[in-house]
RNA sequence: GGGGCCGUAGCCCAACGGCAGGAGGCACAGGAUUUAGGUUCCUGGCAGUGUGGGUUCGAAUCCCACCGGCCCCA
């Protein structure tokens, strides 16, 4: 390519295909798992794709990020592993396995190999010796396997929990499968019901899961930490034991507001609880067993939606406040859920709005027991839930919130009645699902042995062949109707059982395989542990925010309990996280329904690979959604063609060859953009603000622009030493333009391979600056100093400005701040 | 209802508490090149930082309130 050959618009596009060819040929981007490699690591991971179709427009900017990010890490020399594969289980298969009549394997392997010829042709510096696809049963195997290791530890068991059950379908949804209490799919009304489930006691780790979080400090997004500590819900507070008349053991109750406990006027217990059923006199059943069937038809939002009538059922039994020994009404209601505590609460209307609100429409008494200057809440209907003097409250009169919460939690420890205690919103895992397209539970259940976890050297339970209307949900999990398959024999004793017919979450599957990675093929344990402990922890792992809480939670937990275990010797799996913004569209994200999608595949036929890339990364700092509507990435074209002018004007010059001439010789002014912009990009890059580090790019093109035009020329070899940063800094965004720029300049590819360019830092320092004197914070003169200029002799300076002079005034001088070299103050008496 | 984030030119975005010659780009206008309204190169205008207080020698930046938008929990 010649300057004349270009004079007409750079096609980025048509350079693609040669490269994509060459690069396929040279194995650049392997990360060496040799332990005597002196290089530094760097695992640089991105969040796995799920593969329901070809990449889209999300993909394309999150894997522009992490691609700029592990480039840069190969050019400085580390030994990166970036790895790529497949969370390959999942709904989405099954569906279209129903739909089409084919097996959900078919539809997974073809979007694979969909989406990983996308990455080829995205430009993605993947080590694909290492893919994975978690579908796979050599994966599986070893998912199978850490359940069986939860299980040996305690912690994987079988539960009964509440699940949404749509009664047309007959098939268990997830909660965001439920739409305003109906059925997504039929629009029937959702009942819960309850079945024995398997959970994992992530809950045992809430504790540390909350610590370890200080280490994550500042290398985590703020809002991520925020979500992840407000989902585990630490909460202090007291268990407070409440006698129930006619029965001989105590019902214990957590309350955050111990403090309380004398304005406690009733008592409720969660309608569908095994609780409530038993604590109901024989007289109000019918009148339960009626609410409770209208309670199931609600989600658990509903329930505690603020805005709801409080509706509820006396159940003609009391408790005793154990302080007062005052006998308060016991009542079952739907704000109060089973599931959360111990499903029963102490109810203090005047200071809690849900209380009051069920007081109010039941007329129940509401008792004030804490001063705080708020109008009575009995009359105004507006719990005060604040700090305050207590009040009507015995022992506790006079005290403040918190030193009666100190002191009643001593009273009650002294009388046996309660104790100080901790609760977290944080619910333990509920990993089973009744479908097709997940890893079996590997446990098998024996009339005489009863539950029996399969042996390690049965594993994996592969899936049998299910496929088309065969998965098609019928009341039960589609692997119950394989009734081969279910049958076995017991591990144990040898006689007929019965597998478990649920497979697991695939948050299960996804929650490890960062640490398969390491040694992907390893045939003796999910993963050997001396690669995991040459790579991991992970140092930057990116992805969506939608993966705040759940996935980057799960996948905390395992490498806990993996440490327990001793076969990791981390505790947390992801040093650093940066979480990328969503691609929208006219300020609302990408939906069929909106009709507001926007074709990936399109945008890079349209404008190619690196424009799109290159669009993507300089719309906005990472973490900020990109609307495409405000896009134009003609102007990264354009930006493009810039760039690869200058490398062929370069290429065009006679003299100048590779290596043959001193920068040195070259225009200084240029030489001064060059290692600025290079110092500048090192420090922006490794701070992931790469939409400036864009920017600085885009002047140095136009600085060597400058250069060109205006008498050196390319044959300046202050302008080969530019092109040559520049090709190589922005081999980290647009690989296949930087790629060509490289050859044109005469170079062997890759170069990924070139090395990072080096700043020199006697070009980096400016010797003269300019000083902003200013006269009260305003702007009155500026002086050109040397950098090194002194405090004294640039206060003495500014006071010298006849501008400064002039807005002075005849004023005196107060004080004179002085920040050198860059501003002095002075501040008029 | 609780917690958090964000408001800078027509648009996307920069600015260790210190010059808004706005870093960069889009769009727009003008000029040069050109057969060309296309391409390339050059030049230019456009905001005073959502509003009102406060802290400070100095505030887009820190604090408070309000308005508007978004996110998490409920």
């Amino acid at each position: 390519m010649t300057a004349a050959e270009t004079a007409d618009r750079f096609d980025p596009r048509a350079i693609q295909s040669k490269w994509q060819q060459r690069w396929a040929a040279m194995d650049i981007f392997s990360a060496d798992d040799d332990p005597a490699d002196p290089r530094p690591r760097t695992y640089l991971l991105d969040m796995f794709p799920y593969p329901s179709g070809d990449l889209h427009m999300g993909h394309a900017e999150a894997y522009a990020l992490g691609d700029a990010m592990a480039r840069y890490y190969f050019l400085r020399g580390h030994n990166v592993l970036h790895p790529i594969g497949w969370d390959a289980f999942g709904l989405p298969a099954e569906n279209a396995a129903i739909r089409n009549n084919t097996h959900p394997a078919d539809w997974t392997y073809a979007n694979i190999e969909v989406q990983a010829a996308s990455f080829r042709q995205y430009g993605v510096s993947f080590d694909w010796s290492r893919r994975l696809q978690t579908c796979d049963p050599d994966y599986y195997k070893w998912t199978q396997w850490l359940f069986l290791r939860f299980y040996e530890r305690g912690l994987a068991y079988r539960a009964d929990g509440y699940v949404n059950w749509c009664p047309v379908d007959q098939t268990v949804l997830a909660n965001e499968q439920v739409i305003a209490g109906k059925c997504e799919r039929c629009g029937s009304e959702v009942v819960r019901r309850v079945l024995t489930q398997w959970y994992f006691k992530i809950t045992e780790y809430a504790d540390r899961l909350l610590a370890d979080m200080a280490a994550l400090e500042g290398k985590w997004p703020d809002r991520v930490l925020l979500m992840q500590r407000n989902w585990i819900g630490r909460s202090e507070g007291a268990e407070v034991a409440f006698q129930i008349e006619a029965r001989d053991d105590p019902v214990t109750v957590f309350t955050t507001r111990p403090d309380t406990l004398y304005g406690a006027t009733f008592f409720v217990v969660a309608a569908d609880s095994p609780l409530a059923a038993e604590l109901c006199a024989p007289e109000q059943q019918s009148a339960l067993s009626d609410y409770v069937a209208e309670v199931r038809k609600l989600t658990d939002i509903e329930r505690q939606s603020a805005d709801r009538e409080k509706t509820g059922v006396f159940l003609g039994r009391h408790a005793v406040n154990p302080v007062n020994g005052e006998r308060i009404p016991i009542w079952a209601a739907d704000y109060v859920l089973p599931d959360y505590g111990t499903g029963a609460i102490m109810a203090v209307p005047a200071h809690d709005q849900r209380d009051l609100d069920f007081a109010r429409v039941f007329g129940l008494p509401v008792r004030v027991v804490l001063d705080t200057d708020s109008p009575d809440p009995a009359v105004t209907g507006v719990a005060t839930p604040g700090a305050g003097t207590l009040v009507n409250s015995g022992p506790l009169d006079g005290l403040s919130k918190q030193a009666a919460i100190a002191r009643i939690i001593e009273i009650l420890a002294e009388r046996g009645l309660g104790r100080g205690a901790v609760n977290y919103r944080l619910r333990d895992w509920l990993l089973s699902r009744q479908r097709f397209w997940g890893a079996p539970i590997p446990i098998v259940y024996c009339d005489g042995c009863g539950e029996v976890p399969v042996p390690d050297d049965q594993l994996p339970v592969v899936l049998p062949d299910l496929r088309g209307q065969e998965l098609a949900p019928k009341g039960a999990s589609p692997l119950a109707a394989a009734t081969d398959w279910v049958a076995t024999e017991c591990p144990k004793c040898g006689g007929p059982a019965k597998r478990d017919t649920d497979t697991m979450d695939t948050f299960v599957d996804s929650s490890w395989y960062f640490l398969r990675y390491c040694s992907p093929s390893f045939e003796h344990g999910p993963f050997e542990v001396e690669a995991v402990r040459r790579w991991s922890p992970v140092n930057l792992y990116v992805g969506g925010v939608e993966h705040a809480i759940l996935h980057l939670l799960y996948s905390r937990f395992f490498v806990k309990v993996l440490h327990d275990m001793r076969m990791v010797d981390f505790t947390e799996p992801f040093t650093a996280l940066v979480n990328q913004g969503q691609v929208i569209n006219h300020g609302k994200a990408m939906s069929k329904s909106l009709g507001n999608g926007v074709n990936l595949g399109e945008q890079l036929a349209a404008h190619g690979v690196d424009a799109i890339r290159l669009t993507m990364i300089f719309a906005s700092p990472p973490e900020d959604d990109i609307d495409w509507a405000d896009m134009n990435p003609d102007a990264l074209v354009k930006f493009l063609g810039r760039v690869a002018r200058v490398a062929a004007d370069v290429a065009a010059a006679p003299a100048a060859r590779a290596g043959a001439a001193d920068p040195a010789a070259g225009d200084p002014d240029l030489r001064k953009v060059t290692h600025r912009t290079i110092d500048e990009v090192t420090r922006l890059v490794e701070a992931t603000r790469l939409n400036v580090a864009v920017a600085r790019l885009m002047e140095l093109v136009s600085a060597a622009r400058r250069t060109i035009d205006s008498g050196p020329g390319g044959g300046d070899p202050a302008v080969r030493e530019a092109a040559e940063a520049l090709a190589v800094m922005l081999s980290l965004f647009a690989p296949y333009t930087a790629e060509e720029c490289w050859e044109i300049l005469g170079h062997e590819p890759s170069v990924a391979q070139a090395g990072w360019p080096t700043a020199d830092p006697a070009l980096v320092v400016q010797d003269t600056v300019v000083c902003v004197v200013q006269v009260d914070g305003k702007l009155r003169d500026r002086l050109e100093v040397p950098a090194s200029v002194g405090a004294d002799e640039l206060r003495a300076l500014a006071l010298a400005s006849a501008p400064a002079e002039r807005a002075l005034a005849g004023r005196g001088v107060r004080t004179v701040i002085v920040r050198a070299p860059r501003l002095v103050n002075i501040v008029s008496s």
